[in-house]
DNA sequence: CGCGACGTTGATTTGCCTCAACGATTGTGG
DNA sequence: CCACAATCGTTGAGGCAAATCAACGTCGCG
């Protein structure tokens, strides 16, 4: 098994020896995924935080119309799980299914927990992790309040270019909250790549 | 000075002995604001996170029209910062202001990173804290996405009583992504109080 | 090869905004 | 402590950004 780059990513916050490095990776499980399964699903209990190693996943939800709206996107070394069933132990409030073929490494809940008491370093990890989507959702609201949808594309469409290539027209769309129809007319106006 | 509420904000995620808080509170500033004043103001370096015991804040920024956007309200026993600026020693992208006279705590970036070293444990207590406003945030923004602002209005009444007794409206209607003008009409639509 | 999903295009509708005007409350300086 | 100005919430008329509804070409996949 490769554990390279989620030990980078980790890498990246905090440092481990070895001993601790050989402990986070034995809670590891590796998991190959084919395009469109769900990993998910709604209702059912959240026991894992998938870090995706190769592929694409999707985090989305049904409003009461039965529209799905993307809450967020996962290519490669990017943290993903409904986060509040995940901390909360609560039954998912969203979906997450991959949309390509995938790999990711699934941590389980009881298991962090434990990594929390043994290497209280991760806590400094997952304090950043959370900081940084905490931050990026913030932005993403005031955007989502103050910019037109033609805005929000081209800041989509700057700050996450791999997403674009990666993942089909009508998601991006339902994240921007804006109906596939309208995003295909914003895409027309300006430069037709 | 009473370390009571603060004390007990951070006591519901960790415990600490009595050395940790006595070096906790040492490093807590207290503040008397008025009402109407700013304590941070866009541009500017965001050293401090506030901590209120008593009164109310708001965050907000301008977007390119120059209208004001409502990002997140703090009353009693809640943190407010902004956190992008905060956590990576940028200058703010928001304001902060007191809108009614208010006691808060402040805890400087250097010092909180200094707690960090000395009391590990308070990683856990921030990772709680940043979990749960992401949690907030990731709501919030698919509420705005799915829901119409009259039930996004309703919502935020049913989930926040007491921000309805301290915020004028036209806050919340900046919060919920409308005009006060429509949010007059909203309220007119349903039970008038 | 044929079917279903995807992106596109156009006509019509709508939720919310803008602009404008008006009482009621707040707060402020004389 | 009063008078006047400023701010706040409200109401109404008209307008616009984006939604809805519908139809069509294209492409990937079984």
């Amino acid at each position: 098994m490769n554990y390279e780059n989620i030990l980078k990513n980790v890498g990246k916050h905090i440092s481990l020896d070895k001993i601790e490095i050989d402990y986070f990776v034995s809670l590891l499980t590796h998991k190959e995924i084919s395009k469109n399964k769900l990993i998910l699903k709604e209702g059912q209990p959240c026991r894992y935080i998938n870090y995706v190693i190769k592929g694409a996943l999707r985090a989305y939800s049904f409003d009461m119309k039965g529209k799905e709206n993307s809450i967020m996107f996962a290519i490669d070394d990017w943290w993903i799980t409904d986060i509040h069933g995940f901390v909360k132990e609560k039954a998912a409030i969203m979906n997450v299914e991959s949309i390509e073929d995938s790999t990711i490494f699934q941590l389980q809940k009881t298991d962090l927990d434990k990594l929390y008491d043994k290497v209280p370093r991760f806590e400094k990890f997952f304090r950043i992790l959370m900081q940084n989507s905490y931050i990026r959702e913030q932005l993403r609201t005031r955007q989502i309040l103050t910019e037109p949808a033609e805005e929000r594309y081209h800041s989509f469409t700057k700050k996450y270019p791999l997403f674009v290539q990666h993942i089909p027209l009508k998601f991006i769309a339902s994240y921007l909250g804006v109906t596939p129809q309208f995003l295909s007319v914003i895409r027309k106006r300006k430069g037709h790549n």
